[in-house]
DNA sequence: TCCTTTGCTTCCGGTGGACGGAAGCCAGCC
DNA sequence: GGCTGGCTTCCGTCCACCGGAAGCAAAGGA
């Protein structure tokens, strides 16, 4: 629910916080008047915050002096505040002196029942489309403007991706994203479409009003395929997956070489397959049973599977 | 690094810090009589723990009084910091108002390079060893006296394991926490060996000097076989997995029915697999080669470990 | 060997932000 | 209507946070 549109406007507008750039030069005692006591408005829990997003995938192991440098924090603050997150777990040092992510950290985030307790019911479903294509299969979820990847199955011999998990990305470019958008309130379409559509190869939709229809055609097909909008060579079928109240709150792709590539793949052979599992996650996940479909579905069968 | 014993003694002694229990009734100004300013030493980092930590698997969504009794904090507190939190991501509001883990949070976890950055390179291995057994596959490491397990597949159909993704077991009764114990630092082995060992079934071992015995011959013979120790039904074997410097970092194991019931898989079979998709791991993540050395086992090296 | 540099840790006086009681507010219920 | 339980806001008090400065240790360079 963060940043959703069910209240017109929350206090967390969409994004996250940025991180704040580095202070201006080293000028000290410069703009920032105010020579003793904390820095203007910053809270303790927010300068903790600031702290841990220093940390990212190309920085995962940081001295001191770095963090508190990245943090734009002085140096002894940061040394107390880095201290006591030690010392629960949150950040573990190294026999190098580098301070890491914790394990206590991963721990409490997988409590997260948008992330792990998402993956954890969606598993056995993303194995079996793993094991039918042999390629990439994703699962992710929608936050602000982002498309977040709660997990990732992905062949050494398939396609390359750029994804992670535990990454981010825009949600015009992607076929998960495109689904997550698509199914997205309007409030936060209309937001991503006002904004300027970054582009990543010659193929990625910059045109608003191009976008515009393809998220329609994608709630008309509940089904999404996007061709070489990251990386030329690569295209996904992407399918949402619905929740209680029948709300997307998910989208699982498939990642398959682009047929327009030597030992590319016809994406209309892969639909059905994705379909199907977005279907099976949403009745696992608690989803109503889809529409009056001819098939009288009961949800609460305790089906085998296999 | 987190407790571990390159340092003889390190502020936190070895567990995780204890969810503090509720105040004594509801007497105020009883015994700790600071009637106004904050309770004695506490620091604001160590309440937004305390408020993190209330969450847990059977608790994944609480309200504001929930979090405010659990953690011990006055109410207003309690709304000031989870406010603050849940600006930034790290909780969730429902739409029913109470609040969950957020996917902020489990984002910045996912750095962590114990957890997520290990089974990132570990998965291709741990999917073939499912492949291979169709029964449950785990990936686990040593924190404190605690074993946690990083990732885990399971097959529907497989036995039904205790274990989670992100929970904690002690050592001494799991197999992947026998082969962790059975590598640890020394003083970690003494320090299990010396606390009570707790029993789960009628084959837990609880006699110290039967464990002392059964980790030397995990430390030669490279695995360990564990039956019904945790569930009589199930039998696990397990290998573990050495980092740079030749450390053990981590444990995997696969969990099967027990050869004394009905449909038991008998251990044999599987230690090859475990063992070389262990090796496969150690490999991918930078162990040194395993060499042909006829194992002149030195746990108590003092080899920087890196 | 001495000096310099860089980074980490400890110390301590001043003060501004955290604290939490109290009051207000809103549903739901008897 | 009165009541209960939970959430939110307000504001005066005060103490824990803050961060400059000094001390330390290790790594390089002359």
């Amino acid at each position: 629910m963060t940043s959703d549109a069910s209240k017109p406007a929350p206090a967390r507008p969409v994004g996250r916080p940025r991180r704040p750039g580095l202070p201006s030069g080293s000028g000290l005692t410069s703009s920032a008047a105010r020579s003793t006591g904390r820095a203007g408005g910053e809270t303790v829990t927010g300068r903790v915050f600031s702290i841990l997003e220093v940390f990212d995938h190309d920085h995962p192991a940081l001295t001191l002096t770095e963090i508190a440098r990245a943090a734009a924090l002085p140096v002894s603050t940061a040394h107390r505040l880095v201290g006591e997150l030690a010392a629960w777990g949150a950040l573990e040092r190294g026999a190098d002196g580098a301070y890491r992510i914790g394990l206590r950290l991963w721990e409490v985030g997988s409590l997260a029942p948008r992330s792990v307790g998402l993956r954890e019911r969606a598993m056995p479903f993303l194995e079996d489309l793993y094991e039918a294509t042999r390629q990439n299969v994703q699962l992710a979820v929608r936050d602000g403007h982002e498309g977040v990847y709660v997990e990732r199955l992905a062949h050494p011999d398939a396609v390359r991706l750029f994804s992670r998990v535990g990454g981010r990305w825009p949600l015009h470019g992607t076929g998960v994203g495109q689904v997550l958008l698509a199914f997205a309130p309007p409030v936060v379409q209309e937001s991503v479409l006002a904004a300027p559509l970054t582009s990543f190869t010659a193929r990625t939709i910059t045109d608003p009003a191009v976008l515009r229809r393809t998220l329609a055609g994608i709630r008309r097909d509940g089904v999404a395929v996007c061709d070489g909008m990251i990386d030329l060579a690569s295209l996904s079928v992407a399918a949402p997956v619905r929740g209680e109240g029948d709300a997307v709150v998910a989208a699982i792709s498939v990642v398959v070489p682009s047929p327009s590539t030597p030992g590319g793949i016809e994406p209309r052979t892969l639909v059905p397959a994705v379909r199907a599992a977005a279907r099976g996650i949403s009745r696992a996940i608690g989803a109503p049973t889809p529409s009056r479909t001819p098939r009288t579905l009961r949800t609460d069968v305790p089906r085998p599977s296999s």
